[in-house]
DNA sequence: AGCTAGATCGGCT
DNA sequence: GCCGATCTAGCTG
């Protein structure tokens, strides 16, 4: 380990995105990415403005053996760019209305995806107003995020290039809370949620449907 | 060709 | 806490 706490490919990482020692990091399982990556800087540089977030929650969707995932009856049109390689993101519309990111991981073809549910704004604040028309909540919940950050299905099969699209490493939070997935009929007993400890409030953990 | 549930959000009671 | 908006992908007929 670092003096800064984290392993020295993870290091290396945040010198170059989406070199080969980030391409390991996310070719893991899901469900090992989706931890590992609270505390990790997630960038977009669209429209001329920089808008970047610490990422505080997670979920973790495991592909066709996993019953709450997209993936899980086969490829599709929708969700083809998430059997692509890992650092492809998979963006999907909600309830017709919001659009929702998912970070591809592990082998090509398993189709793994890490969905960005929130995170703590560190740059571009200003634009993130802009794009969401309010000042509160600007990067709570999936859709707020993406929107926040400029993306949109458009986007989907687009892929982290450490341009426009950048992933950086940060220091992981003190503790990881994991609790079931939100919002999914399926597989509710699996605790593929996963929260930085210090960002919840008590809205989270007993708020949102499919929390226990 | 039509039907409907859905990895959500925000406003209202 | 509850409910309506909004609309498409994927399934049924």
């Amino acid at each position: 380990m670092t003096p800064a706490g984290k392993p020295l490919y993870l290091m290396r990482a945040m010198l170059r995105p989406m070199d080969s020692e980030l391409r390991i990091f996310l070719g893991r399982t899901a469900l090992e990415v989706a931890p590992d990556l609270l505390g990790w800087t997630f960038s977009t540089t669209l429209d001329g403005t920089t808008a970047s977030v610490r990422l505080t929650e997670v979920e973790a969707y495991m592909g066709e053996d996993d019953p709450a995932s997209h993936a899980y009856r086969g490829m599709t049109a929708r969700t083809e760019p998430m059997f692509r390689e890992a650092g492809t993101l998979y963006v999907y519309l909600s309830y017709g209305i919001h659009s929702c990111v998912n970070i591809v991981t592990g082998p090509v073809g398993t189709a793994q995806a890490v969905l960005l549910r929130g995170g703590i704004p560190l740059e571009g604040v200003d634009a993130m107003v802009k794009r969401r028309g309010r000042e509160a909540n600007l990067t709570r919940g999936p859709g707020n995020l993406a929107k926040a950050m400029g993306l949109s299905t458009t986007h989907s099969g687009t892929s982290i290039d450490g341009e426009r699209i950048i992933l950086l490493p940060g220091a992981p939070p003190a503790s990881v809370v994991a609790t079931p997935r939100v919002g999914i009929s399926a597989a509710t007993d699996r605790l593929w949620r996963f929260m930085a400890a210090e960002d919840i409030t008590a809205n989270d953990i007993s708020d949102r449907k499919g929390t226990a």
